[in-house]
DNA sequence: GCCAACGTTGGC
DNA sequence: GCCAACGTTGGC
């Protein structure tokens, strides 16, 4: 075993995550309409961000999906991680936007993870909403100048937010 | 489109 | 290692 798989074991923090996306550049819908409704989830070129998928993901644990920078912010159904972090193509394509010419690889900058489509909600639960529940008071994505695209969400706060919308 | 907040870059 | 300049995010 390498030292990471046991650096992962050791310091595995949550089974749940929520993941941003801009709906007019992938929403859930272009997600859901995915062969085998799974997506490699490229372009994260954040630090903290990528580290999570290295470090801390794991294959089945549940992610919020989250439509930001569009009229209607908040979250608006479930995934899954659907595979191992590996090294992102789109790092190594000088077409794309995510080209990176320091990375390559060999050693690779840049990681995703698969993530597959597991249920749309009947409606979103917004970023206003969000807001006013006492219990998503600590929730890391609501908090002042929050940009990262993907952070923890406690079982607590996942759990809440899959009822609200289930009940919704 | 504005702009606050934040991350990254690079000169020194 | 500091920090100013710059680029990006994302709510509004």
């Amino acid at each position: 075993m390498c030292a990471r798989n046991i650096n992962k074991q050791l310091t595995s923090t949550s089974q749940y995550w929520l993941m941003k996306s801009e709906p007019s550049v992938f929403s859930i819908c272009d997600l859901f309409n995915r062969p085998n409704k799974i997506e490699p989830w490229d372009g994260v070129r954040n630090y903290q961000a990528r580290n999570f998928m290295r470090d801390n993901m794991q294959i089945g644990d549940l992610v919020l999906f989250y439509h930001s920078n569009c009229a209607e912010p908040g979250v608006v159904g479930l995934a899954e991680i659907a595979s191992e972090a590996y090294a992102d193509p789109s790092q190594f394509d000088a077409q794309s936007d995510f080209f990176d010419p320091k990375s390559t690889p060999d050693n690779p900058r840049w990681l995703l993870v698969d993530v597959r489509w597991k249920e749309t909600f009947a409606h979103t639960i917004t970023l206003q909403g969000m807001k006013q529940m006492p219990q998503l008071a600590q929730m890391q994505a609501l908090q002042r100048g929050n940009r990262l695209s993907i952070t923890p969400v406690t079982p607590a706060e996942f759990n809440w937010v899959l009822s609200t919308a289930r009940s919704a």
